[in-house]
DNA sequence: ATTATACCAGACTAAAATAGTCCGATATGA
DNA sequence: TCATATCGGACTATTTTAGTCTGGTATAAT
């Protein structure tokens, strides 16, 4: 699990909806803005978001974005999940990969558990808990 | 840091290594058949193995490569971190990136962390651990 | 109604990273 | 002197990432 920027980007910009007054939609055009992330390809990762369930939409003028859920029942993992293509653990060991004969490599637990480590680091953030930091950080 | 072919050659090259008899060099030729790694590709990693200073070569026939350190001394993070082209943590905050106006952007905290504790993770287990791991399985 | 705004969908392209190959050297034990 | 092995680097191919482009649809405001 490196850092892309689309990673990066996908959980700047649902943070950056986080932070708005609830209620009323947030538009693309605005995040773009602030986070300075490219209009179409935050598009892109809306749609993903949006069929992740992460974020609800409002189409039409005066339309833009809401969170699906209230800030404390998502996490960091759900927004990277949301936007990843394939799946978020497709690098691990699934029992496939180069095993010749059927045979797991040297290090297939080593990898698992780091793709446990990771996961679970993402997993046990909450956008509450991040929204809380930067509020502190600000002051 | 995701798991790439080349890392998780690396690391099963040079556990195969760790594995055999101390004492007398081992060739690329064994590790390759043993663990199904294309020959000139395990030339190319231990040219940067060695750099690193994670083994040693002997050149001639006969030849091969050691490892320069006791397996307890070495860590799964030193074998991954001398096959990077990069540096490890290159992709995590360092202040640049699309960094607008200086300011980091709202998760690079977060960022942080998670390389923090993946570099923990790799850094806290050495080659001797797996070791004993992978031959406790075998039973 | 018309228009401006914004979401929606997917095909397309460009750039970067990854995964290798190829060629020709050099060292050394048999 | 030959077979085996390390060395060095340039080269290519493939895959992934990072975006763009085009055209559509919904809706609030004028
Ligand atoms: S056993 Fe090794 S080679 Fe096979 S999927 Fe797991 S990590 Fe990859
Ligand atoms: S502050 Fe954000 S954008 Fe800048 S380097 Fe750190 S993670 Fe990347």
């Amino acid at each position: 699990m490196r850092l892309t920027t689309k990673r990066r980007y996908a959980l700047n910009a649902v943070l950056d909806l986080a932070l708005q007054p609830r209620g009323c939609a947030v538009s693309l055009k605005e995040i773009s803005d602030r986070q300075k992330i490219p209009l179409a390809y935050l598009e892109k990762l809306f749609r993903k978001l949006r069929q992740s369930e992460v974020v609800k939409s409002v189409r039409g003028a005066a339309g833009g974005y809401l969170l699906t859920k209230n800030a404390s029942e998502l996490t960091v993992a759900d927004v990277v999940a949301a936007v990843e293509e394939h799946e978020l653990d497709r690098n691990h060991c699934s029992g496939f990969c180069n095993c010749n004969e059927h045979m797991p490599c040297l290090t297939a637990n080593l990898w698992k558990e780091l793709n446990r480590t990771v996961y679970d680091f993402l997993n046990g953030i909450t956008l509450e808990e991040l929204i809380r930091k930067i509020r502190h950080e600000k002051q």
